[in-house]
DNA sequence: GTCTATATCGTGATAGAC
DNA sequence: GTCTATCACGATATAGAC
């Protein structure tokens, strides 16, 4: 593993613990096992590895989100089968709570990376969904893109609502009744 | 005013700019325009002068949140009021989008400040929706809960995008276009 | 390229006068 | 209760030897 692997390894260890701000570059040198001046040669300063790190990490993402979607299935197999891997994938994943909690968190100062978030995740999850509803002959929407944000917000929704924001114990619910809810939505019962 | 709230109104103003790890005490009491060991004197440290902070914002949004549905409306009429007001709480508040910002952000390190938005905003909204739905003749929804979650996760996730993570430009939508698609998965027309 | 050692500054928090 | 002045610390960033 090269250098610079191994610095954004350490540097993604402490940011997604602790946030930008409070992220210390010694912290991030010591999780490396490397000098400090080696992360300064390497990444010119800590916004600059900040944003290599999530640029890194959205693009490792973005693969797992592409070609998702089976059109060879049974259109009502296909959907369901999409939202338990959306639901999943915004669930079970520690480490895709810290992503969100970070990119969000510092959307704020740091608005490029949020759009580079948007145009790599939202936007092709949210396309592909519509084309898929535009090409089924199954549905007729009169506006397939709107229908399509509904489904992905109330699937990113519930796992933030659930994990990341810790409402699990205080508003509990099973992702299959979401699930359930939505193809009940969708396919008109 | 009080101390105390001149204080708060001062550590609003940065840490919703700044984030907490960012924030500084001493600019706190400087927008407050007071000394800094004033402040260390009505909250006793860092830490809880932010708890406060966000217990007062949370407590200052509960009220707007509350008894919004109107049961003598026709219920097409009263959702889309409904709708419509929500859209305007996530899209037009960039006092709100902070807000989400920093509790989204520090959701990991300080978990009950999260808890406390979902125990006082999440859950009565979407507890007060899913009564309507059980309570009104024209829905049927063998889950009307889970069917809450999917317009509430809508609304709040389509505010996100758009405004928090600056997608408005990336992937333009209206949000009435949003709204119209609710209302026609839900009346099933 | 990588290290050790250091410069410089802003931070949270407090002591003590009034 | 409120101020001024200050402390101890850890932060980012860099200089210079190897």
């Amino acid at each position: 593993m090269s250098k610079a692997e191994t610095i954004l390894q350490g540097a993604m260890q402490e940011f997604l613990a602790k946030g930008y701000s409070a992220a210390s570059m010694d912290r991030v040198a010591a999780a490396a096992v490397v000098s400090k001046a080696t992360v300064y040669s390497h990444f010119g300063d800590k916004e600059t590895l900040f944003k290599a790190l999530v640029a890194q990490m959205a693009q490792q993402r973005m693969r797992s989100i592409l070609s998702r979607l089976d059109y060879s299935l049974d259109p009502r197999l296909a959907m369901r089968q999409l939202f338990m891997e959306g639901m999943d994938d915004c669930c079970k994943n520690p480490e895709f709570h810290d992503f969100q909690r970070i990119l969000i968190g510092e959307s704020g100062r740091f608005p490029d990376l949020a759009k580079t978030f948007v145009i790599h995740m939202s936007k092709p999850g949210i396309e592909s969904l519509t084309r898929y509803f535009e090409r089924s002959s199954v549905f007729n929407f009169p506006d397939p893109e709107a229908i399509s944000r509904i489904v992905v917000g109330a699937i990113v929704h519930f796992g933030m609502t659930q994990y990341v924001m810790h409402g699990k114990e205080i508003i509990p619910m099973e992702s299959d009744r979401l699930v359930d809810a939505l193809e009940l939505l969708l396919f008109n019962n």
